[in-house]
DNA sequence: AACTACTTATAAG
DNA sequence: TCTTATAAATAGT
């Protein structure tokens, strides 16, 4: 319908193509409003032009997505179901990794012990006794060196601290020789078990 | 365009109705497939006839799926929204709290800790002095009730680990009671500076 | 479902 | 974008 008859294939002027493209986007759009009016029927239309401009229609008795239910529902199709299995996958991958961390950190506080075999509280134990031997020893250095935040909470705990530092570090020391003897080890143990503790005597270092 | 100029309005003709549908869902459906060869333009029709019969039209180029994704993108528009926004709010919040249990695993392994307060590292401290306690007193429980499963290794463990166990309660006792001055209480120790341990002299007792 | 007179859409200018 | 000759769609039969 037009000065002459076309061919139906691609438009190679890209002009023409381009007020082609638009005056029949225009007209299947009005065609698909009239449909839905003289007719009472649900409507969608999506275009996109070559340069990617959209354009939509959608009856006015519907929405896209309500439509696009009945299209499922109508057809069989997933239209969006992949998207949802992925998440869902997704969700199962996160709470999977979730619930191991979860069960590590129970353990680590001593929880849900009993389902382990004892073999298992090995690792536990060492993993507790490293934890608290890098904490104890940051906690040290910490007093040492006054990186302490200027609020008078903590300089009364600095200055009060200062004998018990002392004595914390050879206590952890010693303990640290202690659980190092107990645990993996306990076949051979590696320091003499008459050892004492002697706490106010504060000549003994640390490697460093 | 026909005999007779009509109104766009629902004809009220059912017969009519669904013959004009007809005849018009094929126009529409025409027109899209002309306008996506002529002008290379993707577009998408759904049409819902008032008794519920669906007709489609998608272009070659694309899938119904991919189409959709586009219009989102294009729209801003949600189209599956409820679903897909609440597994995404759920893999959110898992990842969130993923994140924190990450955290303190991490602390509870001494790791990462220069970005905490000195302040900070109390409570941590406490949780893996407690751990460390629980996880011990099962172990020795263990040793106590021959629960060991049987195998050579453990028969091991379980005799020579025998003296060393009692040392060991002492010693958690001992230094449960010493953490527990030097932590949170720093500023009031709750046991004497110049108790002693004494390792081998087994009739200090846990609470119990 | 086919016909066809008429309206409508649109290709080319 | 606007015009218009012509092709195409379609209302009524």
């Amino acid at each position: 319908m037009g000065r002459g008859k076309i061919e139906i294939k691609r438009i190679e002027n890209s002009t023409n193509r381009q007020v082609t493209f638009s005056k029949r986007r225009n007209g299947i759009i009005k065609k698909a409003r009239e449909i839905s009016v003289l007719c009472d029927a649900q409507v969608s239309v999506v275009i996109f032009s070559s340069s990617g401009k959209m354009s939509e229609y959608c009856s006015p008795s519907t929405t896209l997505p309500k439509l696009l239910e009945k299209y499922q529902q109508n057809s069989g199709k997933k239209l969006w179901d992949a998207k949802h299995e992925n998440l869902s996958a997704e969700i199962d991958r996160i709470k999977k990794e979730n619930d191991n961390m979860q069960i590590e950190l129970r353990h680590m506080k001593g929880e849900d012990l009993n389902s382990l075999h004892p073999k298992e509280l090995i690792p536990i134990e060492e993993a507790l006794q490293n934890g608290l031997t890098v904490v104890r020893d940051k906690q040290a250095r910490t007093l040492h060196h006054g990186l302490f935040e200027d609020d008078e909470e903590e300089c009364m705990l600095y200055s009060s601290g200062r004998l018990l530092e002392e004595e914390n570090k050879q206590l952890a020391f010693m303990l640290h020789h202690q659980e190092m003897a107990m645990n993996g080890n306990m076949r051979e143990p590696q320091i003499p078990m008459g050892f004492r503790v002697q706490p106010i005597q504060p000549n003994l270092q640390e490697d460093k």
